[in-house]
DNA sequence: TATTTTTGCTTAAACGTTTAAGCAAATATA
DNA sequence: TATATTTGCTTAAACGTTTAAGCAAAAATA
């Protein structure tokens, strides 16, 4: 019908009122009379109202839209971590902007870019696998808008952290392939340089060494982790004179390549090779020999996370400082580490 | 440093020169000297001076912003979608903000709320399995704002709509079930309420009447399509006096669903009966046996949606109206249908 | 009844851009 | 040399809100 959308000043002409009126009966204000807030109402319902976030955000300075940066969308981790903070944010009258990185270094700064540009109040980023150069996040710092990293984070940058223990997973994961019986544990990990790879890959060593077993460098693999590469990693430790019997990879989609191998080789799992993978993505329990696994609770560090930020922005001149809130995981015993 | 963020009007004072003219100098204006655009683009460098969307948006009336809803991110189907979207939308100066539906009708009303409320420019979405009423996309219309569909879409909306032809996959399926001497082939649908699976059913039901198989209702089952009601599905066709020896399933979940009990029943697949299921998720490569299926190319998708919305947006007093924009799928035969 | 307080608004400026209109100086054309 | 055109800006208004400041009328208090 009209083309123009309705503003606040079409209702006030309606009513014959000042527009400030309006607006201030649309927020409540105790200023307003009842009467005047229901027919402002009535009217603003009549005429199909809806505000303009754009006017409201550039007069308050406060966009109400929080940036999020993922590496994918596709994992169940990711997914469910962006569901829990949307429920938390929504909440809170904040909307979130999601957008992906597909782990990479350049499209991590673009969207922290667009992100800046669309004057979000506040950025919740996982870092890339690329990601070494911080300047990017450094930026954002020196906005002054809380900055909250989960699950790929870095000390580094001195801001809040939510994640969970990469450390003391490796060794509730060793600890449980020794009560298996397993003697020579390779581990399949990420890179070092990425920090939670690198705890997962320190916890490996220093649980092995803790319950005495072979600490050999041909045991530890560092890898890209994804399918195909747990393929190959998985081939490089079949073809030692003395392969492992039980390997802990550090992704649950690596060690499904893994896996695959092992089937391919009639290799029993988790007879001959016992196999824990890492993230508990859904595939891990539908694939035979069903795979163990690690929890990380998505749901909870999406909800911290969204806290976190809630947090910081109704903080009174708060600086940003390293501080982490590390979740317990929790091992989840399935058919191919259960012999 | 300086809190405040830098403004034109800051890089003009340090010029001595008009917010109005450091306006044009940014956008590359033919009125302004070249000696003037670099003063000012070095005087904005060294100010950090980032542009305020808002305030930019608010003045032109457009946002350049981008809502895009999807059931949810974490297929692979969707965030492929999204990739290539955002891929497209960028290069055009648009940015993406992606919501999710959680499949819930009333999740799917707010984010279109929302959207509407941040002034995106125009909405793509893929509807919620549980949406029947159509009032929000109606509302979305009479903004004048265009709205695509995509994969779950609505005749009856009138909108731009880019999809797969499902009809003509069924067809497809079944005459591959045939070429491999299936004779009863079953069919586990989506419900009749969503127009895709609605094709897919009647795509079956006019290629079983072609190639004279039989046509009875208890081979055709309607199901929400997750992997457990899959399984529900399938033991119910084994149930029956004459079980199929070909399955159809319209979605690679409760294909998988239905592969598990299938294997649980110590029933060859695809000796005793083939499986096809739909989506071409990664899992269906991953699983053994691997699953045949039907690949949606969720890239082309992607990229004729983003490309649909440009046309549209560029379009003067163009009045929505159904266009349809159907690709062609792929079968994908592995070795769950291919004995 | 006179004074203070509260109620219910209005006015006007501001947020940071963009852009139509205009104007003087420089340059081109006759 | 006189006139027309182009160049390179400026001025001012606008986008749709919010909000500080203010003011008259009504209500409460003395």
């Amino acid at each position: 019908m009209n083309n123009k959308r309705t503003t606040i000043k079409d209702i006030a002409n309606v009513l014959n009122i000042s527009s400030a009126a309006v607006s201030k009966a649309m927020h409540d204000d105790s200023r307003i009379s009842k009467k005047t807030k229901e027919a402002v109402r009535r009217v603003a319902k009549e005429l199909n109202y809806q505000p303009n976030h754009l006017a409201s955000a550039l007069r308050k300075g406060k966009s109400n839209l929080v940036g999020v940066i993922v590496p994918r969308t596709n994992s169940n981790f990711f997914s469910s971590v962006l569901e829990q903070m949307e429920e938390v944010l929504n909440k809170a009258g904040y909307n979130i902007i999601i957008t992906q990185s597909n782990e990479s270094f350049e499209k991590e700064c673009k969207n922290i870019d667009t992100l800046l540009y669309t004057q979000v109040d506040g950025i919740i980023a996982s870092m890339a696998n690329e990601t070494v150069d911080l300047s990017h996040y450094e930026k954002v710092k020196s906005k002054g808008i809380p900055l909250i990293l989960f699950d790929r984070g870095e000390n580094d940058l001195n801001v809040d952290y939510v994640g969970i223990d990469d450390y003391e997973s490796s060794h509730m994961i060793v600890k449980h392939l020794v009560s298996k019986g397993c003697t020579r544990i390779a581990h399949i990990g990420g890179y070092r340089r990425t920090r939670i790879y690198n705890n997962r890959i320190r916890g490996y060593i220093d649980a092995i060494n803790k319950y005495n077993l072979p600490n050999e460098d041909r045991l530890l693999l560092e890898s890209s982790l994804t399918l195909e590469d747990g393929r190959i990693k998985m081939q490089e430790l079949l073809a030692l004179d003395n392969p492992p019997d039980a390997v802990y990879v550090a992704s649950d989609y690596a060690a499904l390549g893994a896996l695959q191998v092992l089937q391919e080789k009639n290799i029993n799992v988790p007879e001959d090779i016992c196999l824990v993978g890492f993230g508990n993505e859904p595939f891990t329990s539908l694939v035979s020999p069903t795979i163990s696994t690690v929890n990380q609770h998505s749901n909870q560090i999406g909800e911290i996370a969204a806290k976190t930020f809630l947090k910081r922005i109704n903080q009174d001149n708060w600086k940003p400082k390293l501080q982490k809130n590390i979740l317990k995981s929790e091992l989840i015993v399935r058919c191919s580490s259960n012999k």
